[in-house]
DNA sequence: TGCATGATGTTCT
DNA sequence: GAACATCATGCAC
């Protein structure tokens, strides 16, 4: 009984990544592995439009790393950074479009034991899926989920719908640990949940 | 409570 | 060879 609303449709996702993000706020997202399902329901997200985009991977055009922006919607782009995070976006808008939105955090609302299994004894029950890297990690999320499909109830990753968020309650901001289009309000968050991850000062590019 | 820094490897110039 | 959509720790206050 605890699990929210219906699984997202491809739908969902064909719009412009800066309308989809605010929407996914509340949603829950679900990996189900041999080990056991782990859910968490989003409370921070960052929207990158593509190639007209200079913070984003696909600003560049397409490479072997990125080409699953440049498919269909609907799919998770999973991508490896700092030489030990992986972190996780829903690829939006249509087909020609490298849209994508990168989930930055959430709170773990199933799975718990599991979720804490693979982040470790260290972090505070709020903290367990707070940063991008992070909620990939409690999810389960790596290299072998690149690119599946999130649309399938029945599939391994599934995001389904969560109650409507009012307006009061999103916060929007610059987006983080990008040094690039700095000024685009393309983060969006739940106001005052303890679970969203901290804004960083950004380093000062040659002061 | 908050900032500065090291870890660690893939991707792109 | 440099940059990178990060995290945890350590030290200052």
């Amino acid at each position: 009984m605890g699990r929210p609303g219906r699984v997202l449709p491809r739908s969902f996702y064909a719009r412009p990544a800066d309308v989809v993000a605010p929407e996914l706020l509340g949603c829950v997202v679900e990996t189900e592995t041999p080990e056991g399902l782990v859910a968490v329901r989003l409370t921070e997200v960052e929207a990158y439009a593509g190639e007209d985009d200079p913070a984003s991977h696909a600003w560049r055009g397409p490479t072997p790393r990125t080409e699953v922006m440049f498919g269909p919607q609907g799919h998770v782009y999973v991508y490896f950074t700092y030489g030990m995070h992986w972190c996780a976006n829903l690829v939006c808008a249509s087909d020609d479009v490298a849209a994508a939105v990168l989930l930055r955090a959430g709170e773990v609302v199933e799975g718990g034991a599991l979720a804490r299994e693979r982040r470790g004894p260290k972090p505070p029950l709020r903290r367990l899926a707070s940063g991008p890297a992070n909620l990939a990690s409690a999810l389960g999320l790596d290299g072998a989920w690149h690119g599946r499909d999130v649309t399938h109830a029945t599939g391994a990753i599934r995001v389904r719908r969560g109650p409507a968020v009012a307006a009061p309650e999103l916060l929007t901001g610059p987006r983080v640990g990008i040094t690039r289009a700095v000024d685009v309000p393309w983060r969006f968050s739940l106001r005052d949940d303890p679970t969203v991850s901290p804004p960083r000062p950004r380093p000062v590019a040659g002061a």
